[in-house]
DNA sequence: ATGCTGATTTAGATCGATCTAAGTGAGGAG
DNA sequence: CTCCTCACTTAGATCGATCTAAATCAGCAT
């Protein structure tokens, strides 16, 4: 292995055929200015010394970089990756890459990561804020000209552009579902962190909805905990310990709806005692036991959009919408519907 | 907005200080050689300007970068996304970062990658291979000087290190359990893509164990198909129209295992009619109805594995095993196992 | 032969950092 | 007072590309 021999660069190319640096960058570039022959002869030759453009090198003429970061707080979580995939898909298309990097919903690496970032000159940066996000750590990202786009969680006074979904809406229809279609007197908001942004909205307008039908609120059942699906099987185990659920439960997940339906299960309660409603509609839940009734988000089109969003503002505006859809009900069994015609 | 103004630069920061751009860019590195009130002046400056750091200049000059990309089929795969994970924390141990792309299992979209991560110049890359890759893209990717580590499929004659689970194992400890645990006389492996390696490993093992063992093999369920769940159930209930499933059943993936054991249950098939054993012991897995036995094999563990052998061929060797764990099995009910000690 | 046109090609400056090797100045030894 | 350290600072070259403005050249009309 020839490893300490020199990188080629342009204009070893150049040298050994007797052209200039200049030439090789417009042939290498893809500039009509060249001739058919030169281009040739310069491809072959650099093909044969092995040569590699030098991506960084060119960014610090050019001053641009077509490199976005996904800045992403949990690549596990399914609606994150989806998220990312929506955004890639439309960042590809119009020549541009995505870098997905992890904060692992840690403060400091999210801080760090948004460094990394700004000194890399990314050309944008799409974030899903960690919990504890402080409101100067995006302040500061956005005071350094990088195009940015935030999802879940806007940052009103930074003037950043925020894509999210109408989690207001997800918590009306989860409650008018319960309470208007199933008729649910005694309803909880099961699940989700505490200081996430999304469980404060569908929680509070879940509530509105609910009292306003005149149903009443189970405050017990309505704690917050983090969102996983064994976190979520242990908390509704517990409380069902203490005495039987409420009528009518929406979950700040599915994964959330899975663990509880397990300890439903387990104490031998029927979706006609306790009518359950997900969130995220995951492709488990329709194999769940019992099915999962649950509100759709689209989280591909999610990504889609903050990937529009973010190229308008970098100044290469891609056609399709700029807002997410709204989120979508598909009532399974385990709210009591029992479709006739089950989606599979 | 000051959008028009000229970004800072060490010179700047020089110039208004009356020092010289080499003692700013010491202090930017945090060098000793500086004094210490040089070097609080300096940082205020920088400060008080909004100077940033141009690593793409740095990284020209010193020939490094700090970066390293893994390349990834699908990050919506928990699977992909937990060795992800683990692979990003080693790496941040060791002052680098990880970048992750997805290549959604398009072989275009990955040769493109390789292209773009060898003109950035990255330190390392990480990639499990989608699954039409040409050796000669590996090839390629490993001449242009790249430390390079392979998951998933190994490229023999390209002198790639590999790391990856022992599919073999995994095979034949799902053939063991269900032949002699349980005393099935007639198995088959159901589902994966044909073309993945570890089907072939393990589905290839796993026929040699249950062979070697007397049982009978059934070819019509251990036809391949691509690994998703609908898909999985779509393919199960297909077959048990034609007629009962064989006595016991190894399954590719746990979302594998929900499909096929959704598709008996409405069938009315009970674990005793037909053991089920899945592959990689996801979450869910426990809280399934029957919980899934499963085969577990650590993915975040193979994730940081990759990145210590990545960086010993960079020659930061870390420290922490460089071969994966084996791979261990979880009886629980969909086997007909029906642990009295759930693992909740 | 001369001048003009359009198509190619190129020399030299530049992007923003780091590195090498040399320079400066204060303090102590002779 | 001079010389020598030692701690700190710096000028100028360099990394590998792009950009600007000018040069070259062939072909053709005058």
């Amino acid at each position: 292995m020839i490893n300490d021999a020199r990188r080629v660069r342009m204009l070893d190319v150049a040298n050994s055929l007797g052209v200039s640096r200049a030439t090789v960058s417009l042939v290498m570039r893809g500039s009509p200015l060249v001739s058919a022959t030169t281009r040739e002869s310069v491809l072959a030759e650099a093909d044969r010394l092995g040569y590699v453009y030098n991506q960084a090198a060119a960014s610090l003429r050019t001053q641009r970089n077509d490199v976005v970061g996904l800045v992403m707080p949990d690549i596990v979580n399914p609606l994150v990756a989806e998220i990312s995939l929506g955004a890639q898909e439309v960042l590809n298309e119009l020549g541009y890459f995505a870098a997905i990097v992890n904060t692992a919903e840690n403060v400091e690496t999210q801080q760090r990561l948004f460094r990394t970032l700004v000194q890399q000159r990314v050309a944008g940066v799409i974030v899903i804020p960690v919990l504890r996000t402080a409101s100067a750590d995006v302040a500061e990202l956005a005071r350094s000209q990088v195009p940015l786009v935030v999802l879940t969680r806007a940052f009103p006074d930074s003037g950043v552009p925020f894509v999210g979904t109408d989690d207001t809406l997800i918590g009306r229809m989860g409650g008018e579902h319960l309470v208007e279609v199933h008729g649910c007197r005694e309803v909880a908001y099961f699940g989700g962190n505490a200081l996430a942004t999304p469980r404060v909205s569908r929680e509070g307008s879940f509530r509105e909805t609910v009292v306003a039908a005149g149903a009443s609120y189970d405050k017990m059942w309505s704690q917050p905990f983090d969102a996983g699906i064994v976190d979520a099987y242990r908390a509704a185990s517990a409380l069902l310990e203490k005495g039987p659920p409420p009528r009518g439960i929406l979950c700040h997940s599915d994964n959330v709806a899975f663990g509880l339906l397990k300890a439903l299960q387990l104490k031998g309660y029927t979706p006609q005692d306790c009518a359950v409603v997900g969130i995220d509609d995951l492709l488990q839940s329709q194999l769940w036991t019992p099915s999962v009734s649950s509100i759709a988000v689209q989280p591909t089109e999610i990504g889609r959009v903050c990937a529009r969003v973010l190229l308008t503002e970098i100044g290469t505006p891609p056609n399709g919408p700029t807002t997410p859809p709204p989120p979508t009900l598909h009532p399974r069994t385990s709210c009591g519907c029992n479709p006739t015609n089950p989606s599979l």
